[in-house]
DNA sequence: AGGCAACTTGACCGCAGGGTCAACTTCCAT
DNA sequence: ATGGAAGTTGACCCTGCGGTCAAGTTGCCT
């Protein structure tokens, strides 16, 4: 590769990792392009896909941040404590980081390592969820595959109330969490937790994308 | 105005109620008239803007459906029952009627008759809040203007869902009602509730406008 | 029956987004 | 320093949306 050909993927690995932070994934490629100096035709050269530039700008970032609250909530002592911590800090990743958020609830099967990363992160949440359940304070009918109802509740609440009430969603998580604890069950739930597949459909559309 | 004319509009609201009704308020105005059989010229010249058809067609559909369970809410003996009844119907309306999901979930400033129908939809919501806070088994920490969190939970999960689990939706508001319940509250919410300005913001843009 | 107002039509405009490619420019190995 | 490969550019195409309007058609009153 030439020497003007990686300064300006550089450039416009730069300019993609700014606008997916503001922006979330779905930001218009020629608007990278443009930020990052240079025409749209060389974007499409240089990386082909959004997606593979995803891979290349978001995994890393992405990973990151979900490994780091994921080792946290682990290492509370109290089980419901770090259960409820992981459910916090995520919900706040979804609210604050549009380009996390679009990971979590969007489906990029182009972009390998972002997928992989995805797959590490739901073997952690088992691991949160399983614990905090054995403890006893989590209520038992509540599987890991109920996560996505949470995110699901949260993608759309961050980002509605994001310009006119940007904290709101820390008071609908919080009664989340209360309606989450064992005592709180009242009875069966009407219905079953989603199948795996379930739960990959319906994680890779909680963020818009049609 | 002339016979045809008249007959067309019909056409149109004929084929606007069942496109709102199949895939939401924000359909294509062109695909509208292509289905009523005429020109979208037409379709301007009879209404003008979107919003004008909105009201002509969905406002009765809609007041009469929202006014429905909220009578019926109200009519319960338990004012728990009846609080619960109503956000399940509520959400249920979400799940299965875009057309009146787009109504709740977004703001038609133009459709007159619509915002005095959603107006008069918030007063009944006061009382049945109200009535259940009264009763002791609502937390009273919960206030009306909590009902838009709930709202843009379930519109999110109930679109997400729609195609691989359609009924998911109900096992999320199950754990969602076990949280408002009085002996499900733990500790002081971490933000207060929403303003009228707030909820008047957020709820309107619950589902996808942009 | 005729004529005019009312109405309809579809080509057309603007916008925004994804994506392609021939012609041009730049780098760098020889 | 120079020629050819590598890279860049921006005009161009396509799709789909909202919206307008001159020209043509139709209903209805006289």
């Amino acid at each position: 590769m030439r020497a003007d050909a990686q300064r300006n993927a550089e450039k416009l690995r730069a300019a993609a990792a700014e606008l997916f932070q503001e922006r979330g994934l779905q930001v218009p490629l020629k608007e990278i392009a443009r930020r990052a100096g240079v025409s749209h035709g060389t974007l499409y050269n240089l990386f082909g896909t959004r997606e593979a530039l995803i891979d290349e700008v978001v995994t890393d970032l992405a990973a990151e941040r979900l490994d780091a609250i994921a080792q946290q909530a682990l290492a509370f002592e109290d089980a419901w404590d770090g259960f409820a911590y992981y459910i916090e800090k995520l919900c706040e990743l979804q609210a604050t980081d549009p380009a996390v958020a679009d990971v979590v609830g969007g489906r990029y099967p182009g972009a390998e390592r972002l997928m992989t990363v995805c797959g590490r992160t739901l073997a952690t949440v088992e691991r949160i969820v399983e614990r905090a359940r054995q403890a006893g304070t989590l209520r038992p009918d509540f599987t890991s595959a109920d996560l996505v109802l949470i995110l699901a509740a949260n993608a759309n609440l961050a980002r509605a109330a994001a310009a006119s009430a940007p904290h709101v969603w820390r008071r609908a998580v919080a009664f989340q969490l209360d309606g989450l604890r064992t005592e709180a069950a009242r009875r069966p739930l009407p219905v079953g937790p989603l199948t795996p597949e379930q739960v990959y459909a319906v994680s890779g559309s909680l963020t818009r994308n049609p």
